[in-house]
DNA sequence: CGGCAGTACTG
DNA sequence: CAGTAC
DNA sequence: GCCG
């Protein structure tokens, strides 16, 4: 939910709902106003960016200089464009044409937001306030529909809620997402079986799909009614013919029998026996956002209820969505011409002097155009759509980095940031924590810092840290800096650096009078070390060290055979920043899974394996031992070093026993980065999902008797590819070493 | 004012 | 449980 | 230390 995470995610992975998206944008919108209006630059498009403005620029120099700095803004828009075009096309129409009433307790306020997301971004419309006019689906999330929550309704009784309004739970909206994966699976089936080049696309999207397709059957509905009794046996000529669960005839049967023609055919309306009450433009099926979502909703839009206590969320909600379904909405035209203006200004100050070494706003932009939303035509040639092959060692270029206006004051920060690591206690950890964020935004901001007003723009950046940049940029120093560089923190650092020793320890060796490794070496004053921290102390020199990443693909390509020997389906693969295509890495991650189609796993392997790698004296030490190594999810981490070859250093590396069906999960946890990671775990939130290292998760599930337990974390609706999380998600697919957000 | 990820291994 | 690492 |  930070600003940085914000940032971080949306530069890069495009993946942030529109409403992570509202707060800068108002903030742009409403500040810069006057300045765009003026600029004299605001009709020109993304596409005519770059060479263009860069020629236009000359005739519109004298402008007046801007009040703050729309930096982060001209990105914020290119995202929200993205962002449009994006979730909105992948996950739309589940529920179009649905008008939902969501009754739920509001006592945890995260999880109301979850849900009405979750609907919204699928394509819903949400009342603010349950109107039985306008109504055509209650859900309602609670076990049990007691007056205490009727009451929200304004009315005594479930009777009085119209027949013709279905009443679901939950669960209801689980199994939508459940057939939507259902269907999904049965395409990369198909994709897998026909090798490659399978246009998922065309199949797999919902909105290529009529609205309603993912609905359950009917005879299933009971199984989600929230009060079977209030629903009777209907009229509804069930049809009881046989119907298979593929997905693929659902649509069929409810065509056949469920519902009316008038409504029917495209309508997702789940009210056959009723006309569609609400608007005539439901009708039709066809999910036009933002039109027939206004007549149900303006009214409360003005007078919100003061004893809804969820009135004012769902006005949030409202507007949020409002925001999403009207791409073409003035403020998004705005933030297009703040970001034109801004590359504008750009050129005009940097004189051509970003022509040679990529500029941080190109650079940022050959991140974010992923799927080519609408962009210079002269970039593209650089990436071929959905072409693999991408040639990952040669892509960032980490020193071509354009020059830092800042430098000083990242480098001083960075120092201080330093300084507070290796300190103990909350307060250091979270300063560190502070400061690594904003000095990422600090070193990627393209101008020398003015004035503590500007200082305070950049994202993470606070009042304080703000006085000390502009202390720095003043006074070429940080009185700070001094007065925290302890004489403690150069020996805490080099006791830190021992692997298994961390501040807490490294602050009682120190309190005890302990100075060099040496004293630490020969236990003076008291210390004992753990078996990790010998080997650690031991290994010192070696465990301070990257790797080259040939070092790691040498390492991984003497490992697999041994374990192709152990259980020829094994399969391995090395992850991290090495899948990431660094050119040195820190350790050596390795995923080993096993497909399941005959029976077997990789249960045990693990333990041969790390056996026979130690006879075979690759890996020489063990660091952490899972409790049970035949668990088929358990990391191990040790040492190791190539074998038979003087010199050849000591190298941390790890082992990643993987379920089958979870390796798409755990290949986007374990490459990485960690930025990218909070993104997509955001994301994923925000959406009403949540993801771990397992898989995506839909729908919560609470306990019955007490909501506060969590029977399980959700269903698991997808976890065996990485691609088909990235497509649930709307995420634009970004190969391992486009995931990198940490410079 | 509380959150800032969440989990597994060690001793 | 605290400490550490990922 | 920043953010909501």
């Amino acid at each position: 939910m930070a600003l940085e995470e914000r940032i971080a995610s949306h530069r890069t992975s495009g993946s942030l709902s529109s409403k992570t998206m509202k707060r800068p944008t108002d903030k742009a919108s409403k500040e810069k106003t006057d300045d765009v209006v003026k600029s004299g630059a605001t009709t020109k498009t993304s596409k005519q960016r770059g060479e263009s403005s860069r020629k236009a620029a000359a005739s519109i120099q004298p402008k007046p200089e801007p009040k703050i700095e729309p930096t982060t803004y001209a990105q914020y828009v290119k995202q929200a464009r993205k962002e449009q075009s994006q979730s909105a096309a992948t996950t739309q129409n589940l529920f179009a044409g649905m008008i939902i009433y969501l009754l739920i307790a509001d006592d945890d306020m995260e999880d109301v937001r979850c849900k009405v997301d979750c609907l919204i971004v699928h394509g819903a419309k949400v009342l603010l306030y349950y109107r039985p006019e306008a109504c055509t689906h209650i859900i309602t999330a609670e076990p049990s529909l007691d007056p205490s929550l009727l009451v929200r309704m304004r009315i005594d009784s479930v009777d009085e809620i119209p027949k013709h309004i279905k009443i679901f739970n939950w669960n209801f909206v689980v199994s939508v997402l459940n057939n939507l994966i259902a269907a999904e699976s049965q395409i990369y089936a198909k994709k897998a079986a026909q090798g490659r080049n399978y246009n998922v696309a065309d199949e797999i999207l919902p909105e290529n799909r009529p609205p309603g397709y993912f609905i359950p059957p009917q005879e299933l509905w009971p199984e989600y009614f929230a009060c079977p009794e209030r629903e009777g046996s209907p009229k509804l000529g069930i049809d009881v013919h046989q119907r298979n669960s593929q997905t693929a005839d659902m649509i069929d049967s409810k065509e056949a029998t469920a519902s009316p023609p008038h409504a029917a055919a495209a309508s997702p309306s789940l009210s056959p026996d009723a006309p569609n009450p609400g608007s005539a433009s439901d009708a039709n099926g066809v999910p036009t956002p933002g039109s027939s979502s206004d007549t149900p909703e303006k009214p409360a839009s003005t007078n919100i209820d003061p004893s809804d206590p969820l009135a004012e969320f769902y006005e949030q909600a409202k507007k949020d969505r409002v925001k999403e379904n009207a791409p073409a909405a003035p403020n998004a035209q705005l933030l297009n011409d703040i970001a034109n203006w801004w590359d504008l200004k750009q050129d005009v100050g940097k004189e051509g002097k970003e022509e040679k070494e990529g500029a941080w706003w190109d650079r940022a932009e050959e991140t974010e155009d992923e799927d080519g939303v609408e962009d210079s035509p002269v970039k593209k040639g650089k990436k071929k759509r959905g072409k693999r092959g991408f040639t990952c060692d040669i892509k960032p270029a980490p020193g071509a980095r354009g020059p830092c206006p800042n430098q000083d004051v990242v480098d001083t920060l960075t120092e201080l940031m330093g300084l507070h690591k290796v300190k103990p206690g909350d307060d250091h950890h979270w300063r560190a924590f502070s400061y690594q964020k904003s000095l990422k935004a600090i070193r990627d901001y393209p101008h020398r810092i003015r004035s503590v007003k500007e200082a305070k723009k950049i994202p993470g950046v606070g009042e304080k840290t703000a006085d000390k940049i502009m202390e720095i940029i003043h006074t070429g120093n940080l009185r700070r800096l001094h007065h925290e560089h302890t004489e403690d923190v150069d020996v805490l650092r080099l006791f830190q650096g021992i692997y298994g020793v961390g501040q807490a320890t490294a602050v009682n060796w120190y309190a005890w009078g302990c100075r060099t490794l040496e004293d630490i070496k020969e236990g003076k004053h008291g210390v004992k070390l753990t078996t990790c921290q010998k080997i650690g102390l031991k290994y010192y020199d070696d465990l301070q060290l990257r790797m080259p990443r040939e070092e790691v693909q040498a390492l991984f390509d003497v490992i697999v055979p041994y374990a192709r020997r152990i259980d020829p389906k094994l399969e391995l693969r090395a992850m991290g920043s090495f899948r990431r295509g660094k050119k040195d890495c820190g350790d050596i991650d390795i995923m080993i899974t096993r497909p399941t189609d005959d029976g077997e796993t990789h249960a045990g392997a693990l333990r041969e394996l790390l056996l026979k790698l130690h006879r075979a004296d690759i890996l020489t030490e063990d660091l952490a031992v899972p409790d049970d190594l035949d668990d088929p999810e358990c990391v191990y981490h040790g040492l190791c070093h190539l074998p038979k070859t003087p010199g050849a250093k000591q190298r941390r590396i790890d082992f990643l026993a993987v379920p089958w069906k979870s390796r798409g999960a755990a290949l986007i946890y374990y490459t990485g980065d960690d930025i990218f990671n909070r993104a997509m775990r955001y994301k994923a939130g925000s959406m009403g999902y949540s993801l771990n290292q397992k898989g995506l998760y839909a729908g919560v599930v609470r306990d019955v008797h007490d909501r506060r337990i969590k029977t399980n974390r959700g269903n698991i609706i997808a976890s065996e590819t990485e691609e088909e999380i990235f497509k649930i998600l709307g995420v634009p697919w970004q190969e391992p070493c486009e995931r990198v957000r940490n410079h």
